[in-house]
DNA sequence: GTCGCACTTTTTATCGATATTATCGCCAGC
DNA sequence: GCTGGCGATAATATCGATAAAAAGTGCGAC
């Protein structure tokens, strides 16, 4: 995971940053980044040299090394010889990856739990505040997301597991949140039911703060299965537009793999 | 973690590979794999783009996509306009590794245990069998290391977690099971005390085939604390020449990093 | 007439020589 | 003694060359 942004420390608000990075590769790899996660770029889309060289600016190299960077990220699928992929997504994928999120981040939780700090406690307070400050979205009716409040919304998930004593986990965590993020962002276009997701997140700093990790932890996993399931009913409902009454997962022959382009 | 060799599986012996890859930057990024993970080259030790080219006779872009790959990796650090180095260790890095392998592996393994088949016992034994016809050394004086038994090694180990069911968490683990080898391999130049570790395997594999997820866990855990402790000790010895009698972790001063080069 | 296969053409991933630009040490000037 | 320009070193980027894969084409067989 390629420290992709630092910032949320609970002093220095956010850099400036966006857009200016000393090297040209770097700048090429966070706009791809932004560009993938957000979903502008298509998974399974093929990522040629020509067209990235095209759409950014840039010449070949520092192309190459952005795309290079992602895909150790998980961003992007090199094939050798054959060039480079946004990496595909799928139902399953999410499933194993929300599964995963909930082994991990879990330990990750208590573990910050267990060593809290006033410090820890006031970061995750204070990045609490700052998220249920700013709209959900932008427009109500179009369900349109709002990217302040995803900025602040990773900074959340982060600042509750950034006290678990591990650079190790909290990396590996870091790059799961942008993955899920990137499966919100891909299914999120078609509706978002109502949800009230500042309660959630209430529940689980409650706790925390209390310094009860079962609930925490507990709070924290339903979270988490229950965007899991909003994103995968989209991604069935995308699946079969509106077809027959359909008994559990009818479409094994195709995986339900949403491609791109 | 870039896929760094898909290899063990208990069909396919081993590919014939060692040496041709497709693409140049594929080699060269194996290569230097090997290098740093043996501990050929020294942690912080600074990776000239023109050294590595003479080093493995080859043009500037794949040696500048290897390092790319292999800090994405962990293994190198890249300091933007400044160039690459062997990332560097410490023991606090030591401990902080060991302590996420086993919150993570645990986890991974007794999911491996939970979904348990013939398949998953049968890789296993035949890891454990496999591992155990190898020796430890090749010269049972010196303790020099055996790359055959490290290979089988880091087999029995994925063997373990293969049957998790999250690409992802195997992915992360097959990073530390790296990281941590190569912590291994730069202390144990000095010593490696008698000690039965077919022993702690055989009672892993033993437990895990059983079911026992509990005793399978706190044997692995026992057996990388072990190890920990083993190579926590060279490290002080390494820093300490020789001196006075020194009551628990003495030099608080030096983080104890093994500076490289 | 249609299908399969080998060869040719085109595309494009990969690489290396070369140019550009940033960093760091060094010395002059204030 | 510190600040700020100057030059050496080395990282980064460009661009054209090379070679592999994909697409297209035509020939022959059934």
């Amino acid at each position: 995971m390629n420290e992709p942004n630092s910032d949320v420390d609970t002093a220095t608000q956010d850099a400036p940053a966006a857009g200016s990075s000393s090297t040209l590769a770097t700048a090429v790899y966070e706009r791809l980044r932004r560009d993938i996660l957000g979903g502008v770029l298509r998974p399974g889309q093929k990522l040629q040299v020509e067209f990235v060289r095209d759409r950014y600016q840039v010449g070949n190299s520092p192309v190459r090394e952005a795309l290079s960077r992602l895909s150790s990220d998980g961003l992007v699928e090199r094939r050798e010889q054959r060039g480079f992929y946004v990496a595909p997504i799928s139902a399953d994928d999410l499933r194993e990856l929300i599964k995963t999120r909930c082994w991990v981040e879990a330990i990750a939780l208590r573990e910050s739990i267990a060593a809290r700090t006033p410090e820890w406690e006031e970061g995750l307070v204070l990045a609490l505040h700052r998220l249920s400050r700013v709209p959900r979205s932008l427009d109500s009716e179009s369900h349109a997301t709002n990217p302040e409040w995803e900025r602040l919304h990773r900074a959340f998930h982060i600042a509750l597991i950034r006290n678990c004593g591990s650079r190790w986990l909290l990396a590996f965590c870091e790059g799961m949140i942008d993955q899920a993020y990137r499966h919100r962002q891909l299914a999120v276009a078609k509706i978002y039911p109502e949800r009230n997701e500042a309660e959630e997140h209430r529940a689980i700093v409650q706790a925390a703060i209390e310094g009860d990790a079962d609930t925490a932890v507990r709070e924290l996993e339903s979270h988490y299965q229950r965007t899991a399931k909003i994103i995968l009913d989209c991604m069935e409902a995308a699946q079969q537009p509106a077809p027959a009454p359909r008994r559990g997962r009818t479409v094994r022959s195709q995986p339900a793999r949403l491609k791109g382009a």
